[in-house]
DNA sequence: GATGAATGAGTATTCATTCAT
DNA sequence: CATGAATGAATACTCATTCAT
């Protein structure tokens, strides 16, 4: 009993440490950009010697890959919890648009990573991890064009490609977070939800 | 008489080893990024000497600010022509996105660019231009915006806020322009404007 | 007596974990060279923690020195039994060309290292062991000098200085067992030992 | 001419600074082993700044290996010249082994890194020299071996395996020159010749 | 006594920038 | 005025060693 305490403190401690150093990096890479933060300025950050660093993750890109796959997983959770939370079509597209904007505005570091990553290109690692990104990014879009292909089935949405309006929807969002995050104070987030939702659905001529 | 042929000679000389360095520097930032491109390179692959290129750009930064300063400043020039070629609220935004769709498929390299430097965060510049850039695209927001703001005036535009309206089209522009940067084949530019101007104007609802 | 029992199992079981990481360092150390092994390595070979490794040696160098020593010492203690043998010169000196030969082909990693330590200039340990190893070669090289020396009195060695007639025998058998270990299938050792007998007595000459 | 001799100088210059940097590398290396040196040192040594050190070679590896190679290729050209010099075996023989003691008493630090990488297991280059190494060091017994074949046709060398007999005289001049290496004021290399000689064209057995 | 997490000094290497020719 | 050799600060990464549990 005493033997197995012991033994769960310490790996609880390890993965304790190991959230510590990739919260320093988030903050870091997400001011100041992969390639202007070193290796030693995240372990400071931290309070971990930089071996100690190395000791959790291989290379700085595996570090950054890390970090990146842990978001983009936990993001990919809820967008998918949040799209099949509701059967209903309309509802289901209002809760995907209050879902990412709530996971967002939870941490500002975590949009600028993930706008990094997705939409600006990205150039912080050798190969492999942004295809894999890139994939559940696309993985996403499928799931929204599905919710989309059920509402034209059921005659709520108007017949069309329903990959491109969820492509559509991705970005009015992604401009309204975008907005959100050059200036905070002016863009407010709970007001634009219903607006989001009613310029994605409704557009903008005079009926 | 000679010697102001001599002289403008040497003048049009220098501008055009100006646009050779800067179309290598473009090629290569587009492909793999500031940061993964050195000084020594693009001299190289422009064909001059290291010692040349900085004698035309005081350091990596000014090459890079330059770059982008000038792309943005035709960028917006062509969209400004396409917003107020026609006086039709509806026409205008439909040049908009054409002009835009344009712009950025004749070069491939210039959109990567314009995503890093606008949508993804940018860290390839310590200070200044970032903002620069960031106050040049929020005018180009405003001058979508008055467009649309006449538009509600004359009733053809719903009302609203027409700075969201303009973000809005923004967002929509941008997303199937990165649909295109990711897949050329798949997602076909010319089909998709008049889509696109549907998607923005009556939405997704059935009627 | 439960007692006694207990403290010599516990001594025993010390030892054979002492042999246990020096066999682990010995197979390194040859194979890749002193400093392209780890300490960690060497652990993780033997199958002990880092810190146990750290326990029974207390750094990198004493843990090479104890080997060499080891591995030295032992060499000697049998090529001046080969040498004592036999009262008889020629006897003798066929018995050292044997027995090296032998106690090295039991061993390829031992003849890495007494080749790394002995001829090839050994860069693997600051100070101190370098000497001792030099010396103890010295003394060995000293021993069969003086075996040489006795075949001189005895009229059956030629007159000469006995010390580089040594060398010689040194300089002759090395170069067997260095071609025997670049290529082992090529270059037998059993047929060999008569030749290096002969090239070394009666020399190249035809009489 | 002008303009010729500038580019000339040039080359010259840069002919310069590389065998600087050699030189500065070889009393390095061979004063404490490769992998005790650092590139600063080298750098320090030679009186450049490290980015020109790596401006002319590649890497450490890089820097070692120009430095093994063009010291073997003049090794070898040596010996070959001494061969061939005589038409006569044995006076063939004397000049092989008056030029390896020449040789190597211009350096110390030559016949240091010669026994590293010859005679000691050498560790210092991960892969690909070290064959070659091996490779040319055959080859350059091989050309021993032919002398002593062609002496063996001429009845002036006793039958036997050629290539033993190249072994057994490299050995020979090894173990010399290694008492040289180890106690120059001890063992004077010009008195050494003709004994190393008579030792293995005679060998040590009273007639 | 064994363990392995943590440490941090040390090292190879890159690349923006300068300046003598 | 173009050139490219030289510079050296900065940075990713390793590994011998320690010590709390």
């Amino acid at each position: 009993m005493v033997e197995k305490k012991k033994l769960s403190r310490r790996k609880m401690d390890k993965l304790r440490h190991r959230h510590q150093m990739l919260a320093a990096a988030l903050d870091l890479f997400a001011a100041k950009g992969y390639h202007n933060v070193s290796m030693h300025e995240i372990a400071g950050k931290a309070e971990f010697a930089i071996g100690t660093l190395y000791s959790f993750f291989k290379n700085k890109e595996d570090l950054y890959k890390a970090l990146i796959v842990e978001m983009t997983d936990e993001y990919h959770r809820i967008l998918s919890d949040a799209l099949f939370k509701e059967n209903d079509t309309l509802a289901a597209i209002g809760e995907y648009i209050a879902a990412k904007a709530e996971f967002f505005t939870n941490s500002v570091a975590t949009l600028r990573l993930y706008f990094a990553e997705t939409r600006g290109a990205s150039f912080n690692i050798k190969a492999g991890l942004d295809q894999d990104i890139r994939n559940l990014y696309d993985e996403m879009i499928e799931k929204l064009a599905s919710t989309m292909k059920r509402g034209m089935d059921r005659k709520v949405l108007k017949e069309g490609d329903p990959y491109y309006m969820a492509v559509t929807l991705e970005g009015i969002t992604n401009a309204f977070l975008f907005c959100w995050l050059e200036d905070p104070k002016r863009h407010l987030y709970a007001s634009n939800v219903p607006m989001i939702k009613e310029l994605f659905l409704n557009g903008c001529l005079t009926k």
